[in-house]
DNA sequence: AGCACGCCGACT
DNA sequence: GTCGGCGTGCTC
């Protein structure tokens, strides 16, 4: 037998199958983690496929350890991550990992290790394993050579495989009830803690073999149970337990709730689909508070009574313990969680026992959507929109898509919900490629907050900067007076300045791409990231000719300490990167803001989804222009939705909420729809503006970055590239750029990017494989190429 | 990727 | 002479 095997060798000449022989002592099948001798080395890799024959002249090597006692991968997995990788510019060996729990990703040693006697006597040898790649000195590095050279010394190559279990002790019962009584019988009156084992021998036989833990929970020390061992009573064994990540109290059996009429059909829709098998994508588009969730959880009932597993992705943002709470509520120990939250090990045995058929539901944020889950009934992707379901660094798959992918191969629907969906999946909808499902009340019976405008342009600021009218710094006055809470958004995305006029709000932008130009401190220009466009950085308006023009940039920092300026007596929790940078800290701002221990929320978007704090009454959102004139096609897509959603943060309770909205723009209609919350009128008019300017979704986009440490070398390269494309590329496909991306040196690598917009260009994709492929050649001069089909961002 | 081989200049 | 710098090619 011969195994096909994908080595974990992250490069593009190694980017393909090798075979191995497969020795008879060894069971293997298809997705199985192994160990394979590569040149001189071992490495991990995975069976990707099993044959008798072969191509290859040479003699195979053995197959040299099976990993897992179950294959990782199921068969759909490796299938699966051959599709992607042609889909999506990665290596298939980026995706199988991808795919797995960090702990699978082996670990690698290269330990110098004696050869012969005399070698061993070495000081050098009396301690911890010598590590090649540690040895530094001259000294040593001279003695390793030479014992190399002697034969006195060789070189141990090691994969460590990092997935460990976690076993506790168990005891077994070894003897016959009869013979525990006589025992018990027989016993010295003070022997108590004998008494007590043998008591629950008899009485509760049925839970043994029983855990350490639980015997030392009946006052059975661990000397007892050793001494029990010892005179043949027990038998001590380990035995495998899951790390269970902790909940802290389960809510009760929280019942079904009955749907509306409109929940109804929604639900019958779908469920039809998982009866009759069908393969289908929906799209769920319901306003906040329309009860998307109670759909999506009748749904995944329907398909668990069916016989039928189901999946649920959820942004990591809205993973919080009070969601996971209450799907378990409902669904008790058949579901399994993934998250970021979760230790490594946590992770690891949750994802085993979906492995192995144990947990009926997934909910994860966007790596679980690879979850190795059989017999898939239903697929929910809550909150669609949220460009998290795309990872932004390689492998760059789309969730999303992925569902989809794995509806197909399963035959089961697939739920995107949303309240603002992405304008593609809208656009999709419309068109029938996706069955559009609608709900417009509100469940809760509740009113939309009131949402306010504030027109910068026209307004006294408080304080000395220009970022708290007084509108807003009375309203929150008003409200911290009432002993309510107030969360405060700095719309702030990445980091863009652009220029801005305080007279007549003329923000300038590219000739060419209707987009801001982005100021770069250190040439002195204004650029466009699309195009390349640069002018030098204006000391007048170019609109109104007025002084007074600024670049924007605020920062929740300068924002904090006005606050603290304005309203000293109050308490302000900032959240941003910054702050939220270790681990839980996320969890901990937020569990102090919701017991009430500050007064105040300042933050990123992070704040403005999912949060649920009754006791918040305003919310006010400091500049909702900053994500406006990024440099992005779907700016004001973004500025959109995060508004729509900032809203839906304030009067969650029976407190009436209010929201208020400073801008520069009160007439832009991504935020005058947000006002009006009126998402539909927001689709039909953002749909026009990506056809004036050819962008998605009526065309298809490819980023390609080109990146070096030598500005030169990666802007002669951008070029080569674009010539190339063009002379394959025709009408009407468009190609922008190069142009120095937004952040143009990272790291002291200089980013350069070309934009590829395109209708239809079946050869496109062999072309930018092509185009990857030979950048391997000038990677010794340290260039790389990067492709993102269909980026969430463009900067 | 990472390892070896091979060729060339510069040290004990 | 040998050591080690880096360019080149290969890994079943």
């Amino acid at each position: 037998m011969i195994a096909q095997v994908i080595v974990d060798v992250a490069a593009k000449q190694t980017d393909r199958v090798f075979e191995y022989h497969v020795p008879a002592s060894l069971e293997v099948s298809i997705g199985d983690r192994v160990v394979v001798p590569f040149g001189r080395r071992k490495v991990q890799g995975f069976i990707v496929g099993l044959t008798d024959r072969t191509d290859y002249p040479g003699q195979l090597k053995d197959l040299l350890l099976v990993l897992d006692e179950l294959a990782p991968l199921t068969p759909e997995l490796v299938q699966l991550s051959s599709d992607l990788a042609q889909d999506i510019f990665a290596y298939r060996i980026s995706i199988l990992k991808a795919m797995l729990p960090g702990v699978m990703r082996a670990g690698y040693r290269k330990l110098l290790v004696p050869a012969s006697e005399r070698a061993k006597e070495l000081l050098m040898f009396q301690g911890d394993p010598l590590e090649v790649n540690e040895l530094k000195t001259p000294k040593d590095l001279a003695l390793a050579r030479q014992l190399l050279k002697n034969g006195d010394a060789r070189i141990e190559y090691l994969v460590e495989n990092k997935a460990k279990k976690k076993t506790v002790a168990v005891y077994s019962a070894k003897l016959p009830s009869a013979e525990y009584q006589s025992i018990l019988d027989g016993l010295r009156a003070n022997a108590a803690k004998q008494r007590l084992l043998l008591t629950d021998l008899l009485e509760d036989r049925a839970s043994y073999p029983k855990k350490q833990a639980d015997l030392e929970k009946l006052g059975l020390a661990a000397s007892s149970l050793n001494a029990a061992v010892k005179k043949g009573w027990l038998e001590k064994q380990q035995a495998e337990v899951y790390r269970k990540p902790q909940v802290a109290k389960p809510l009760k059996n929280k019942r079904p709730l009955p749907l509306n009429d409109e929940q109804e059909q929604a639900y019958q829709a779908i469920s039809a689909d998982i009866a009759r098998k069908k393969s289908e994508t929906f799209l769920l588009e319901g306003v906040t508070g329309s009860g998307k969730t109670e759909v999506y959880l009748h749904a995944i009932s329907k398909a668990l009574e069916n016989s039928r597993n189901a999946l649920m992705l959820v942004p990591e943002i809205s993973l919080t313990p009070q969601m996971v709470k209450q799907v378990q509520a409902r669904f008790g120990d058949q579901v399994a969680v993934l998250h970021s939250g979760l230790s490594e090990g946590e992770k690891y045995d949750e994802w085993r026992r979906i492995r192995r058929g144990e947990a009926r539901m997934v909910v994860g944020a966007r790596s679980a959507v690879f979850a190795p889950i059989a017999n898939l009934g239903l697929i929910v992707i809550d909150e669609e929109h949220e460009a998290s379901y795309k990872q932004d660094s390689n492998p760059r798959y789309d969730a999303r898509k992925v569902a989809i992918w794995r509806g197909k191969y399963h035959h089961c629907p697939v739920v995107l919900g949303s309240a603002t969906p992405a304008l593609g999946t809208r656009a999709r909808a419309q068109k029938g490629v996706y069955r559009l499902l609608t709900l417009k009340k509100r469940a809760n019976r509740q009113p939309l907050p009131k949402v306010d405008l504030v027109d910068l342009k026209h307004v006294q600021f408080a304080g000395s900067q220009f970022d708290l009218s007084v509108k807003l710094t009375s309203a929150i006055g008003e409200r911290l007076a009432k002993k309510e809470q107030v969360i405060l958004l700095l719309n702030r995305r990445g980091f863009a300045n652009f220029m801005l006029c305080r007279d007549c709000g003329f923000v300038l932008k590219c000739p060419n791409c209707d987009l801001s130009l982005t100021m770069h401190k250190d040439t002195g220009m204004m650029q466009c990231h699309y195009c390349g466009h640069a002018e030098p950085v204006p000391e007048l308006c170019p609109n109104c000719r007025s002084r007074q023009i600024r670049f924007l940039g605020t920062g929740t920092q300068k924002v904090q300490e006005e606050l603290a300026a304005l309203f000293p007596q109050a308490r302000v929790l900032r959240m941003d990167v910054d702050t939220t940078r270790r681990k839980g800290s996320y969890e901990k701002i937020l569990d102090a803001f919701g017991n009430g221990k500050a007064d105040i929320l300042l933050g990123t978007q992070m704040i403005a989804k999912g949060l649920d704090f009754p006791n918040v009454t305003l919310v006010g959102v400091i500049n909702a222009d900053t994500g406006l004139w990024l440099p992005d096609y779907n700016a004001s897509e973004k500025t959109f939705e995060l508004l729509t959603q900032v809203a839906g943060r304030a009067g969650r309770a029976e407190k009436d909420g209010e929201v208020m909205i400073q801008t520069y723009n009160p007439d832009h209609y991504a935020i005058s729809l947000a006002q009006k919350q009126d998402y539909e009128l927001f689709y039909r008019k953002e749909m026009q503006m990506r056809h004036a300017g050819n962008y998605p979704p009526y065309f298809y986009t490819a980023l390609i970055s080109i990146a070096s440490k030598n500005e030169q070398n990666a802007a002669r390269e951008s070029f080569k590239i674009k010539r190339r494309l063009q002379a394959q590329l025709k009408a009407p496909t468009i190609i922008l750029g190069p142009a120095p991306a937004a952040i143009s040196r990272v790291k002291n690598q200089y980013y350069y990017q070309i934009l590829v917009k395109y209708k239809r260009e079946p050869r496109l994709n062999a072309l930018l494989h092509q185009i990857q492929d030979d950048a391997q050649e000038i990677k010794k001069y340290g260039l790389t190429v990067d492709i993102d089909s269909e980026p969430e961002r463009i900067m």
